[in-house]
DNA sequence: GCCGTTTTCGGCCCGACTGTTTTCAGTCG
C-alpha cells in the first residue's frame, strides 16, 4: 500500500459518503485529504506516524488515524463498512452525466434501483417521470447518459446492436467487389446477448474489401486490419469483425463463423465417422473438396435437414436433423395478438385506444391489456375502485372495434405477494378475462421459498399465466433463485401458461428451457410487456427466442385466432375453477 | 472532518445552468 492507494481509498470513501447523503463538508474533508496526501512530499510507509500526517494541511487527527490503520493492516473498518452497505452499482451510476449522489440515493431509497441496468429499465418503464424533481427530460437525459457509458461494456443486448449491424452489412453487401455476404456468429443465431458482430464475405479482391471496410464512416476506430480479416469498433462500442474468403469457400466459412463452437464441434465429430474433415474452407474427403454451394448443401451432404442458425447450439439439433424431426419453427407472421400490455391506466405511456389502433394497423386480432395490480404502487397499480373505470373503457372500445374483428381482453398483472397469494380477492380476480401473475418484490428469497411462492400462485385457480418466470434483467439483474423445472412442471399440472417475455431486456423464459416446457405441453405466450407503442413491436425479439427454444406455432398461445382465443380463455377459466370446486 | 481562533464552535467557493417548479434542488465545473 502506498500513497496512491491510500489516496484512492480516501476518494472512494468520499464517494460512498456522498451516496449516504453525509454532511457535504465531511465528504470534502476526505477529498481534500486525498489530494493533500498525494501532493505532499511525505514518504508514506508503515513507520510514518500520525503526528507526521497531521502536519499536512488538510489531514486532521481523524483521517491521520485512519491512514495509519490502513498502512498497518491494509484495511479500514469504515471503508469496509461503507462498501458492504452501499451497492456497488450506485457508484457506477455516478458515471451517468446529470445524475449525482442525491438523485441516485433518492432512486435507491424509493425505487430500489441498485445499478445502471435497473435504472435503464425503470426509465423505459417510465417510472421516473412522476418523482419529485424528476421528469420527462430528466428521464431522457439519464437514458442518454446510460447509452454513453454502455459503449464501453463488452456485452451487448441483441436489440441494441442489430440495427447497426444491419447497416454495416448492407454496405458490405453492396460493395462492388463483394460477391456474397452474411452476418454470422451469435447475432445470426439470435442470441439474447452478443459480444461482437461477425460478417463473412466472399470476394476475389480481399484487400479492396479490407480497405473499404476499415474506412467506413461507422468505424470509430480500426482495431485490426489484415489481408482477409479486419476489425472495427462502432460508435456503440461494439466490434465488427469481417472475414473474407473465395466464393467457393463461402458456405463453409459462413457455417463455420455462424457456430456455435459447440455445434461445429459436434458436426466435426459426426463427420469424422465418415472420414470427412470440416473447416472454414470446406468439407474434405481424403483432402478432396466436396462441393457445396450453400449451407443447405452442407447439411444435405450428411443427409440432414437444414438447421436454422437459431438452433445451432448443440442442443440436440444435429440428431433431430438426421432423424428428420427438426421443429417447424414459429415465425413472426404466426402471431395473432399481443398480451401483457400496460397503458396509462397504470405505468404505460399510451392510451388503450392508441395501443389498439397500432395493433390493428399491425394486423393483429386482439390485445390482452394487463395493468399492474394495487401492490405495485410504484407503477400506478390499479386500486380496486379504479377497476370499474378500466372495464368501462375496454367495453366502450370493444363496441367500437366489433366491426373490425378486433377485441380487447381484460387482464391484470397481479403481483405475487410474499406468501404466494394474489393481490385481489377472488370476487375481483374473477371479473378478468385473464390474470397474469408476476413477482415484483422480495427477490431475495431462498430458491426453495421462491419456488414455493410461485407455485402457490400457479395453483391459484384464477391464474392464467406466469409472467417473466425468473425476473432477470439481461446484463443488469440476475434471475431470482428459483427451480425453473419445478415451475414448468407446476404450470403443466395446473394448466397455467408461461410467458416468454419479449422485452429485449428480459427474454424470460430462457430459450434453454423452452424446449422442456414444450415437451411438458405448457403453452407459451410471447408477450412484449409493452409500456409504449414502440414496445409493441418487441414481440419480434420474443419470436427469435421462441425459435431458439424449438417452439412451433402450436406451442405458442398467442398464435390462436380471435375466435380460438375467446374459447381458450373461457375454457381455461371454467376448467380450472371446476377442478378446484370438486 | 478540518481549520482557526477574538480557543472549542462556526464556517467550509460559488455561479451558471438545467429542469423542475412557480421559487428551488441538484449537478457541473
Amino acid at each position: 500500500m502506498d500513497k496512491k492507494d491510500v489516496a484512492r481509498i480516501l476518494n472512494e470513501i468520499a464517494t460512498l459518503l456522498e451516496l449516504k447523503d453525509e454532511n457535504p463538508f465531511k465528504i470534502r474533508a476526505y477529498t481534500n485529504a486525498a489530494r493533500a496526501l498525494e501532493a505532499s512530499d511525505i514518504d508514506l510507509t508503515e513507520k510514518t506516524t500520525v503526528e507526521e500526517l497531521t502536519r499536512i494541511k488538510g489531514i486532521g487527527s481523524h483521517i491521520a488515524e485512519r491512514i495509519k490503520i490502513l498502512m498497518d493492516s491494509g484495511t479500514l473498518p469504515l471503508y469496509e463498512e461503507l462498501k458492504s452497505t452501499i451497492p456497488p452499482g450506485l457508484v457506477e451510476m455516478l458515471k451517468i452525466p446529470t445524475l449525482g449522489p442525491k438523485k441516485i440515493k433518492y432512486l435507491y431509497d424509493n425505487l430500489g434501483i441498485t445499478n445502471v441496468g435497473e435504472l435503464e429499465y425503470a426509465c423505459i418503464e417510465n417510472r421516473l417521470v412522476d418523482l419529485p424533481h424528476f421528469g420527462k427530460k430528466t428521464q431522457e437525459n439519464i437514458l442518454k447518459g446510460i447509452e454513453a457509458i454502455k459503449k464501453y461494456k463488452e456485452q451487448f443486448l441483441y436489440a441494441s446492436v442489430i440495427d447497426g449491424a444491419l447497416e454495416v452489412w448492407e454496405k458490405i453487401k453492396n460493395f462492388k467487389y463483394v460477391i456474397r455476404s452474411s452476418i454470422a456468429g451469435s447475432l445470426r443465431r439470435k442470441k439474447e446477448i452478443v459480444k461482437d458482430i461477425d460478417i463473412v464475405a466472399s470476394t476475389d479482391e480481399s484487400l479492396k474489401v479490407m480497405d473499404f471496410f476499415t474506412s467506413l464512416k461507422e468505424a470509430e476506430e480500426v482495431i485490426a486490419k489484415g489481408d482477409t480479416k479486419s476489425s472495427i469498433r462502432l460508435s456503440s462500442g461494439i466490434n465488427v469483425d469481417i472475414r473474407t474468403v473465395t466464393d467457393e469457400q463461402f458456405p463453409y466459412a459462413l457455417h463455420h463463423f455462424t457456430g456455435s463452437k459447440e455445434h461445429n464441434i459436434a458436426m466435426r465429430t459426426m463427420a469424422i465417422k465418415d472420414n470427412i474433415k470440416i473447416n472454414e474452407y470446406g468439407l474434405f474427403k481424403d483432402d478432396k473438396l466436396i462441393k457445396c454451394y450453400s449451407e443447405e448443401d452442407i447439411y444435405n451432404f450428411f443427409s440432414m435437414q437444414y438447421i436454422p442458425p437459431e438452433l445451432r447450439e448443440n442442443f440436440g439439433e444435429i440428431e433431430a436433423a438426421r432423424n428428420n424431426t427438426l421443429p417447424e419453427l414459429i415465425e413472426e407472421k404466426d402471431i395473432s395478438g399481443i398480451f401483457h400490455i400496460h397503458t396509462n391506466f397504470s405505468d404505460g405511456n399510451m392510451s388503450i385506444k392508441q395501443c389498439c389502433e397500432e395493433l390493428i394497423k399491425m394486423g393483429f386480432e386482439y390485445a390482452g391489456i394487463s395493468e399492474h395490480s394495487k401492490t405495485a404502487q410504484y407503477a400506478g397499480g390499479l386500486k380496486e375502485e379504479q377497476i370499474e373505470l378500466y372495464f368501462e373503457e375496454i367495453d366502450r372500445l370493444n363496441r367500437q372495434y366489433e366491426n373490425q374483428s378486433f377485441k380487447i381482453f381484460k387482464g391484470i398483472e397481479s403481483d405475487i405477494l410474499l406468501d404466494g397469494s394474489l393481490d385481489y380477492p377472488n370476487e375481483i380476480l374473477e371479473k378478468f378475462d385473464f390474470v397474469i401473475v408476476a413477482i415484483h418484490s422480495s427477490f431475495n428469497l431462498s430458491e426453495e421459498e421462491m419456488t414455493k411462492r410461485i407455485i402457490k400462485a400457479i395453483e391459484n385457480p384464477y391464474t392464467t399465466m406466469l409472467a417473466h418466470p425468473t425476473g432477470r434483467l439481461l446484463l443488469a439483474r440476475d434471475p431470482y433463485k428459483v427451480d425453473i423445472i419445478k415451475i414448468i412442471n407446476a404450470a403443466a399440472e395446473n394448466n397455467v401458461d408461461l410467458e416468454l417475455n419479449a422485452s429485449p431486456f428480459r427474454l424470460d423464459l430462457d430459450w434453454r428451457v423452452c424446449k422442456y416446457a414444450k415437451e411438458k405441453g405448457v403453452k407459451i405466450f410471447i408477450n412484449p410487456d409493452a409500456h409504449s407503442i414502440q414496445n409493441l413491436y418487441e414481440y419480434k425479439f420474443g419470436v427469435n427466442i421462441a425459435r431458439k427454444g424449438w417452439l412451433e406455432k402450436e406451442d405458442v398461445g398467442n398464435t390462436l385466432s380471435l375466435k380460438e382465443m375467446e374459447e381458450y380463455l373461457k375454457n381455461k377459466k371454467m376448467e380450472r375453477l371446476k377442478k378446484v370446486s370438486k
